[in-house]
DNA sequence: TTCTGATGGTTAGAAGCTATAACCATCGGA
DNA sequence: TCCGATGGTTATAGCTTCTAACCATCAGAA
């Protein structure tokens, strides 16, 4: 049941945005009449808490599955982009405006650095020609986030540099900025990726 | 009247974010009762879209006029960052979250466009020392979007990058992506925006 | 077998929201 | 003097989330 409501969340989420979620409607949908529905989500806030918790989970799969099939990390990136751009929404529920004084719950947060552990690994495993930059340095004694990994500082910028490329580009195109200019995002994002092992 | 209107609008959004704001609230706050509002602003859309045009064109501003004083590429990052952080929801009113079906006013693309040229601008001045790349050819036969920019198409390109860098880092750090990885996010953006020119 | 508690549903209603309708006062200019 | 624009009011429809109170059904224990 919490399943079928949440599909049909996902549905209005898809079509409409997250701010036209409506229990009320939810519940005609799978019918039942208003307030049954608070049997199964106490609110519409735990309701998405529980879609952004699935959607961590989702991109989580989709990067360690992709990486268990052998990808690098331009693999990772398309299957990344792959999965944004099947549905959007959900990418936004992550990466998308954060609501001032909502914090997601600790379990994600779990989530994300699995990805980025994933990332870490895949970065280790380029090769490492470019000259040690001062955040190079910098990260050797701030990389308490890499959870102890024992990949060199420069993997751990390139995993960053990964991430926030690949966000950059994603997000923009997803959000429909690119509209209008016609060149395609996939040839910048892999150039964006490319040159990261050649910094 | 709009302009008191708006101005409480931005302390809702800034506090609550988008979707909290609330027409009968700002209009308790103004000492109108409801409909009043309606006189100002026709619908809770529309004074959002003039919020969004506040937006676009106080980036503009603070664009070109950090590029008037003289900035490079990193100088505009900079001005570009602190502007961001000086009002994240602002921000996030133009990069964040899209909603289906919404479409910006025409004006603010052209906002937009306009602050593109001053990137393109600023990029073209930096020396021209990287390899040419498949996207450069790309761009080559894909810059109508400049607007007949005469620069070279690794300066597109290296707008382009610049844009989608700086995005990709902000738009993570304003999120509280970083939270909790304590390394210096500025030193991030520095050096990839460096690595542009050194491509 | 009966009693009991959990489960899953119902309707009613409070409080808030957007937005419209109808009405009214005030003021500038023909 | 009239008339339209301007800026406000209250009432109300219709939506929302969410709580309260109530009711049926079914599993398991006394």
């Amino acid at each position: 049941m919490r399943a079928e409501i949440k599909r049909h969340a996902w549905e209005q989420i898809a079509v409409a945005g997250v701010p036209a979620l409506s229990l009320n409607a939810i519940a005609k949908q799978v019918g039942m009449s208003g307030p049954a529905l608070y049997r199964y989500f106490g609110s519409r806030d735990e309701l998405i808490t529980a879609l952004i918790r699935d959607a961590y989970r989702s991109i989580a799969d989709t990067v360690r599955s992709a990486r268990s099939a052998g990808a690098g990390p331009a693999g990772l990136a398309h299957a990344v982009r792959d999965w944004a751009r099947s549905d959007p929404q959900r990418y936004f529920l992550i990466y998308g405006t954060p609501v001032p004084g909502y914090h997601a719950p600790d379990d994600t947060t779990a989530i994300s650095s699995e990805v980025m552990a994933v990332l870490i690994e895949a970065c280790a495993q380029e090769a490492d020609d470019g000259p040690r930059t001062p955040f190079d340095a910098h990260l050797e004694t701030h990389r308490e986030w890499a959870g102890g990994h024992p990949a060199p500082a420069a993997a751990l910028h390139r995993a960053l540099s990964f991430w926030t490329r690949l966000h950059g580009v994603l997000s923009l195109e997803l959000a429909g900025h690119f509209a209008g200019m016609e060149f395609d995002p996939d040839l910048l994002i892999t150039e964006e990726l490319a040159a990261l092992t050649s910094r």
